[in-house]
DNA sequence: TTGTGTTTTATTGCCTCC
DNA sequence: GGAGGCAATAAAACACAA
């Protein structure tokens, strides 16, 4: 526990009645004769109520003494003994004086530092989230464009089995055997209904089209293949390729190059 | 002049280190 | 166990608007 000792309390004696050569010795080199003049009036003042003091009032530093602590401050924020005496002596102030300011002057100086540290950290963030809604107007209209991108296909994908039906057709009626393929023209029946590419793939899917087809339409087996492939990736998986919760897979997209 | 908020100086209690 | 640091706080000094 720390408390005042009668070393203090000479120390204190000796600061208030040192003389005033004494202290105007140390103060302010290099300040500007204007601001020299200001400390030189203060330290009058102060010299004056210092002369009147008999209370125990509580008073602050004077201006050279802040000044010279401030300094001291800068060079290195924690006093070692001798360097406390040293400016204790210098300023006339107490070494205990010259303790606390230091430990007040760190808890400040700790303060502006937390300060500092949120405003650093607030811009940061503050950037970080521009950043964010950025790629975010990004990825939607990535995402549009995958939406648009797979309706075209589709549209593509339909006309391509428009075609097809039509050459089936065509073939049929070179044929004329319809004993043989009852099931295959009910299947083409249904075929005719079929407005999306889906439903589309899903009777190709479901049917044996080789069996029905027979051997002749084998050539179109690997393209409606890949149209069950494509069917896969579905519209939902487009709008959520770019999740910004979950990294993009683009191995649906380019599955082996 | 006075009430109020802020800053500065100082105290207290606890903790760590040697 | 003493010295010194830190956080929390008290209290004086100061600034300033009303």
């Amino acid at each position: 526990m720390k408390r005042f000792n009668s070393s203090d309390s000479l120390a204190a004696f000796i600061s208030i009645t040192s003389s005033k050569e004494d202290r105007t010795q140390n103060t302010n080199q290099g300040y500007s004769r204007d601001f020299q003049a200001m400390l030189d009036s203060l330290e009058e003042e102060d010299y004056i109520e210092e002369a009147n003091l008999g209370s125990e009032k509580k008073r602050r530093l004077t201006l050279h003494q802040v000044k010279a602590l401030e300094k001291n401050f800068e060079v290195d924020n924690k006093l070692v003994p001798e360097r406390k005496l040293k400016l204790a002596e210098e300023l006339c102030l107490q070494p205990r004086q010259v303790a606390i300011w230091f430990q007040n002057r760190r808890a400040r100086w700790k303060t502006k530092q937390l300060e500092r540290d949120y405003g650093t950290l607030k811009a940061n963030y503050e950037a970080l989230n521009l950043d964010y809604s950025n790629l975010e107007q990004k990825n939607e209209a990535l995402a549009q464009k995958v939406k648009e991108l797979k309706a075209k296909l589709r549209e593509e994908i339909v006309d391509s089995s428009h075609s097809v039906k039509e050459e089936y057709h065509v073939s049929e009626s070179d044929n004329h055997d319809f004993s043989e393929n009852k099931n295959s023209s009910a299947v083409t029946k249904d075929h005719s209904n079929v407005s999306s590419s889906n439903e589309l793939m899903n009777c190709f899917n479901l049917t044996d089209s080789r069996a029905i087809l027979g051997n002749r339409y084998q050539v179109y087996q690997p393209h409606l293949m890949k149209l069950e492939e494509q069917s896969l990736f579905s519209a939902e998986e487009s709008c959520n390729f770019f999740s910004v919760d979950q990294a993009p897979t683009l191995h649906c997209y380019f599955p082996e190059q």
